[in-house]
RNA sequence: CGGGCUGUAGCGCAGUUGGUAGCGCGCUUCGUUCGGGACGAAGAGGUCGUGGGUUCAAAUCCCGCCAGCCCGACCA
């Protein structure tokens, strides 16, 4: 992308009314815009940030052996009823229509994917059977906050899986929780699984995956040593005291979830009476779980885990670009500067780099101020400087100093970098 | 939903005892610049959140409403 024909605009100035991390810089570098509370466009980078969290997802998902699905965001209220989501759920967005028809915006979809699968779903033969998708979610919350972190409009993933036993569904959520982990590693974070309440949803226990940050909203207490971790919500535990495993005590921090499964039981399988028919040709209702990632809360959660007084500092794998080009045209050389910068801009491109290249009309400050604004890792510059030995300059956004390359090695070491 | 704070140009802000709105950034044009947010000159841009009230006169005083942020509660 090249920021002279780009939308991407970045302001000098953060946004004065809020004082969240996230919402602050997300806005000022221009990956997000606020159309109200807790409702945001995503500008080109902060869309790019969405596809690359999604994409690392969607691969963890298929690996699973789920089954990528789209399904409606708008319900038909009858669903809702039949489950008694419609009059107990307060978070759930109830549309009126002009028909005297009344609707409901998915906050989740057991209501939607329940009949979709068993529908299809005729026999024990085909459990089991698990489905997901990404897509935007709706809840009516009395407080939207922390930015991007609790909207009432985000991105979420939500697979939801089908079984005949309960013996075959702890199977497969062992399975999932090291996927969730993998994916959370990969997004550059540490989750823990954590043991919660399941709220008005289920009365069996759910687990979180949580990530400890103080922009987050649940206290959590967890092992020096080992990996238990609790949500305090459910547990009278205190600081300090031994953990099960004998070997460490607990700690307390603050946390945001970024995941979580519940385990479903029969119940929407029993609302909607549909059923498989097992190996006796009995009629047997399907165990199902239930498996979220808030893919824009992540967004969120990474920008306020990774920052510095100057800027984001987004991990490698979810970066809307892997490199940040400057050009600085200077006076003598500007057309070689510009030819060259304009080779490696192909060159980068070509060899599977994405590249955002500043050839804006601007002081070098303004460009090195935006680069570590918007978080790129790798930030080359060509200058007649530079281009005086043949070289590009290299400075990482993590590293103090820069370095310079040669032109001919620089390719090679980005892709290494990669 | 309870409490607090805040609404003036795209962004950040000032605006005195009421007298009809200004600064910085950004934006446009021209010129000079070009390695950490350059400089000069000339410009464009505002129903002062909204509705009512008081007054000869309201950004300013009073009341209602709306919106955003923060704390709490809530949180499939």
């Amino acid at each position: 992308m090249r920021l002279s024909q780009s939308f991407v605009r970045t302001a000098k100035t953060p946004p004065a009314d809020t004082e969240t991390v996230n919402a602050r810089l997300l806005q000022q570098a221009g990956f997000v815009d606020q159309l109200m509370a807790g409702v945001y466009s995503y500008l080109p980078l902060g869309l790019q940030v969405l596809r690359n969290i999604e994409q690392i997802v969607r691969e963890e998902m298929d690996g699973l052996g789920a089954n990528e699905v789209l399904m409606p965001t708008l319900h038909p209220k009858a669903n809702w009823v039949k489950t008694g989501g419609w009059d107990n759920i307060d978070v759930l967005f109830k549309i009126n229509s002009r028909t005297g028809n009344e609707y409901a915006m998915g906050q989740s979809e057991e209501e939607v994917v329940t009949p979709l699968v068993m529908s299809r779903v005729l026999s024990y033969k085909q459990l089991p059977t698990k489905v997901y998708q990404i897509g935007w979610k709706y809840r009516d919350e009395l407080r939207a906050k922390s930015g991007i972190m609790r909207g009432r409009e985000f991105l979420m993933k939500d697979m939801y899986s089908f079984h005949t036993t309960q013996a075959d569904f702890d199977k497969f959520y062992q399975e999932a929780k090291q996927v969730y982990l993998r994916i959370f590693s990969r997004l550059g974070l540490v989750a823990k699984a954590t043991e919660a309440s399941g709220g008005a949803f289920t009365k069996k226990l759910s687990y979180e995956f949580m990530v400890l940050t103080d922009a987050g909203e649940d206290d959590i207490l967890y092992c020096e040593a080992c990996d238990y971790c609790i949500n305090t919500e459910i547990t009278k535990t205190a600081v300090g005291a031994v953990c099960p495993c004998g070997n460490g005590t607990l700690l307390t921090g603050r946390a945001c979830e970024v995941g979580n499964v519940f385990d479903l039981g029969q119940k929407y399988g029993q609302d909607f009476d549909l059923g498989y028919v097992d190996e006796n040709s009995v009629k047997q209702y399907p165990i199902m779980g239930c498996y979220g990632i808030g893919i824009s809360r992540i967004m969120g959660v990474i920008v306020e885990k990774y920052n510095d007084e100057l800027g984001i500092v987004w991990p490698k794998s979810v970066a809307p670009a892997l490199v940040y080009l400057v050009s600085i045209p200077g006076r003598d050389n500007a057309a070689l500067v510009l030819d060259t910068a304009t080779k490696l801009y192909s060159s980068l491109q070509a060899a599977g780099i994405s590249v955002l290249w500043d050839d804006r009309e601007l002081s070098p400050g303004a460009k090195f101020g935006d680069a570590d604004l918007v978080g790129i890792p790798l930030r080359l510059v060509i200058s007649d400087k530079t281009l005086a030995s043949n070289e590009v300059e290299w400075k990482e956004r993590t590293a103090k100093e820069a370095t310079r390359v040669s032109l001919d090695a620089v390719i090679a070491q980005a892709i290494a970098f990669k």
